[in-house]
DNA sequence: GCAATCAGATACGCTGTGTATGTGATTAAC
DNA sequence: GTTAATCACATACACAGCGTATCTGATTGC
């Protein structure tokens, strides 16, 4: 017989259990998905992952680590695309809004996951978003762009405003005509935090764009 | 005997779960608390409280949605005794740091209520907090001092970033010493919205006052 | 005073988690 | 190459907790 090592096949068996976790997660919400039907749906049994994971909170941590180091990698991929600096920056808080319309990501991270693991700041991911807003802003600090003050508070009241915006959109009738409001008013918000506020504030013009699409630089 | 009418008895009866479920709910979470203590600790049984609340998320619904009438009552008195217009709308936001920091708030408001029940702005409550942030921002627009944007994402983003600067300063080691530190950077974020930034920015200057208490500023 | 109502109690079934134990395959020792 | 130890996962069990269906004694309206 093909005789895979055994780490392999194991490694092999978490990805399954966290991607069957990530829909049930998704799907019907930590508290109603089923341990039982979660692993039949990919074959194994209850006792493979409490092997793995400890209990469901060690799953249900994996999977949040998971999602939050994919959105912390794609918005640093969009920030990367952006003039560096203030826009970098802007860009990320956009790509949260727009990641957390993602249902996995709204239902998981941003509904179940504080009421499972407690505060994001303590998650064991240490979460990876929040991390990289902060290098964000601590740079442009550094760099005069921004005001001095505590870094750590302004990455959370940007990343707190992004995603609360983002459950707002989701929350509403037509979440498509409404993203467009919830980024202007982002972008606007954030410059309260500006060393220099820009002159002349034209929110509206140059329509709001999100995902890679050119942040208007003061 | 003394015939009581059964309506005042019910009414007390629901007072009383509804007190011995915020204790249990704030200090064991939603989901670890059980109906069977919980109705125990107050001399009934879980047949009044299926009878009263439906089920365990009514329960949750009711005592969330008391919190949060509480909490929009303090901001208001807080709002009320300050200049009117935009001091007082930071003062609101700032009210809301200081009260996210009792447990009972946290832990059930911001924690637990949007994974049991969703989104805020769908709380059979309709969020007395969200709410009273909106009026607050259309008086503003409509005065001038604000920009014009939608007032339903400003007032969603002044709330999430002064929430979520609380739940940080609560996972912070020394609360105490992280809160001034928040209220400095909501202030300051806060002035994004404003239609003419103030020149001289000095957010730390005429203390920043919570719940009466003058915070030392650095 | 009597019947209808109703708040709350009692009893039951069921789902789901966690744990303790079992087992067959893989790995490592000799 | 055989054997012993390990280990990943399965099986079996105990138990807590929610929801519902039924019951009961008190209250209310007539």
């Amino acid at each position: 017989m093909a005789r895979r090592p055994r780490a392999e096949t194991m490694q092999e068996n978490r990805q399954r259990l966290m991607a069957a976790a990530r829909k049930a997660f998704a799907e019907k919400g930590y508290a109603a998905a089923s341990m039982d039907e979660l692993t039949a749906d990919v074959g194994l049994t209850r006792g493979a992952l409490y092997h793995n994971f400890g209990d469901k909170r060690g799953l249900m941590a994996a999977v949040v680590h998971q999602i939050d180091a994919e959105m912390a990698a794609e918005a640093r991929r969009i920030a990367e695309s952006t003039a560096p600096g203030w826009p970098a920056l802007l860009a990320e808080g956009e790509a949260y809004i727009a990641m957390a319309l993602r249902p996995e990501v709204q239902r998981i991270v941003l509904l179940d996951g504080p009421a499972v693991l407690g505060d994001p700041s303590k998650w064991p991911s240490q979460d990876s978003c929040l991390h990289a807003t902060r290098d964000a802003v601590d740079a442009l600090i550094a760099d005069g762009t921004l005001l001095a003050l505590d870094p750590e508070a302004m990455a959370r009241m940007l990343t707190g405003a992004a995603l609360n915006a983002a459950l707002w959109v989701a929350a509403s009738d037509q979440p498509d005509l409404v993203l467009p409001r919830a980024v202007v008013a982002f972008r606007q918000l954030a410059t309260g935090f500006l060393a220099k506020p820009g002159p002349g504030l034209a929110p509206t013009r140059s329509g709001p764009q999100i995902r890679g699409l050119r942040t208007t630089s003061p």
